[in-house]
DNA sequence: GAGTGGTCTAGACCACATG
DNA sequence: ATGTGGTCTAGACCACTCA
């Protein structure tokens, strides 16, 4: 029993044959009252199922002229949204990887203890350095600041997948909200270029970020060394 | 004659019981019928205004329970935004001015002309090359490209207020929608050092962006180079 | 003028949450 | 058991685009 509804189903036929090039940019679907004929449906439901892909902007609806594929590339992923590092990759890896080159229990430079927020007491926390590999390739370095009254003990405990934002969900109960991020570049250092697999001096993608949980407390402050092959992909929107 | 579909003024009813604090968060609102009954319309369209505050995360919907107020106060400023250059500077700077370092018509590489999905027939463009600067900073260096067929006579008017997509919106009526953006690093070539009075081989912010209007066409391809001082800045939402 | 999408109706049955 | 939102129908009139 999947009884899915009409406007689901009629939805994902549409994106199969987008996907598959059936339909390609720009085409001109069939009208609303030709589809609900063809799906025994009423054009209502039909108009859920177009109104849907339109608000996503993968089909563009003209009034008096027809309901269009959108033009736009294919490059249909968004990224302006806070998950985890192997989900913001692009194209289809085979492999991600994270190794672990540091982790230690520190007061954290004043910097970073003013953007998590902690006072004089209590100005503990943990830091972490990691190297993604996509593919066998070097892709980015991260250095994360966890304060140790958001997970203590994270100095010992496995990263579960080596996601710090899935260890932070499951084994501490984060709900993580969102982060305020800042995109930059920077030249890499002797250490971040032998990590890397690049030259000292080579231009890298430089981000830091603060991310908060759903209460708004600050709970990590990260920054991190991309080679610039795995570029930060995101839909601006007016 | 101000014809407003009835399920826009149900939606701006209720927006602005919300934002006058009628609503607070966590309020039940009235149930589908009520609204239906109190409003003298059917059902369906007092779901329209439901659904469409629904997706913008305003009211909360909850089969068998009701539509409820969002529990959290939207935050207030959206960064992830397509909009004019001077718009997101950071800061409050004095002055943000614009420089043209070149403007012609010539066809596009091939790699420009696909972004912008520009046949064999009517592959000419206008390429504008600007300098942007800061409170007399040099920050970036912006490279467009708009097709003839979008903006003719774009080569010769002037520019609103330095801002091509001003320029666009004002004089040819473009509407721009939504942009892909990715951005990664570069280090400067000479001309892109002296233009931006750093060292060649320094390390900038390399950006580039197809940018679609309404209708869903492309309508600019774009490529920045920005000094590390002038970051990008984002919210991302979980 | 013919066809398209935008809006709207007055019903209906269902899955689900709550008392 | 009652009421809620989720889905769906079989019509209708309108504004708009395009030939």
């Amino acid at each position: 029993m999947a009884p899915r509804p009409m406007y689901e189903v009629i939805r994902g036929d549409i994106l199969d044959q987008i996907n598959t090039g059936i339909l390609p940019p720009e085409t001109r679907l069939p009208s609303e009252s030709e589809l609900a004929e063809r799906y025994g449906v009423s054009r209502m439901t039909v108009r859920q199922a177009l109104d849907s892909l339109n608000r996503e902007r993968i089909l563009v609806r003209r009034r008096g002229a027809g309901t269009f594929v959108s033009p736009s590339r294919p490059g249909s992923r968004r990224v302006n949204r806070l998950r985890p590092f192997r989900d913001d990759v692009m194209g289809d890896p085979a492999t991600v990887t994270t190794a672990v080159l540091l982790r230690e229990s520190t007061a954290p430079p004043a910097e970073v203890a003013e953007a998590l927020g902690l006072a004089d007491g209590g100005r503990d926390a943990t830091r972490i350095v990691r190297l993604r590999t996509v593919d066998d390739e070097p892709a980015a370095v991260q250095e994360s600041w966890v304060p140790s009254t958001v997970a203590p003990g994270l100095l010992r405990g496995e990263l579960v997948e080596g996601s710090l934002y899935r260890t932070l969900a499951d084994t501490w109960g984060v709900e993580l909200s969102w982060a305020d991020q800042q995109i930059s570049a920077a030249s890499a250092t002797e250490q971040l270029a032998a990590w890397l697999s690049v030259r000292p001096g080579d231009p890298l993608i430089r981000a830091n970020r603060t991310t908060h949980d759903s209460t708004g407390r600050a709970v990590e402050w990260a920054v991190s060394w991309t080679r610039p092959e795995f570029p930060f992909v995101m839909r601006l929107e007016a």
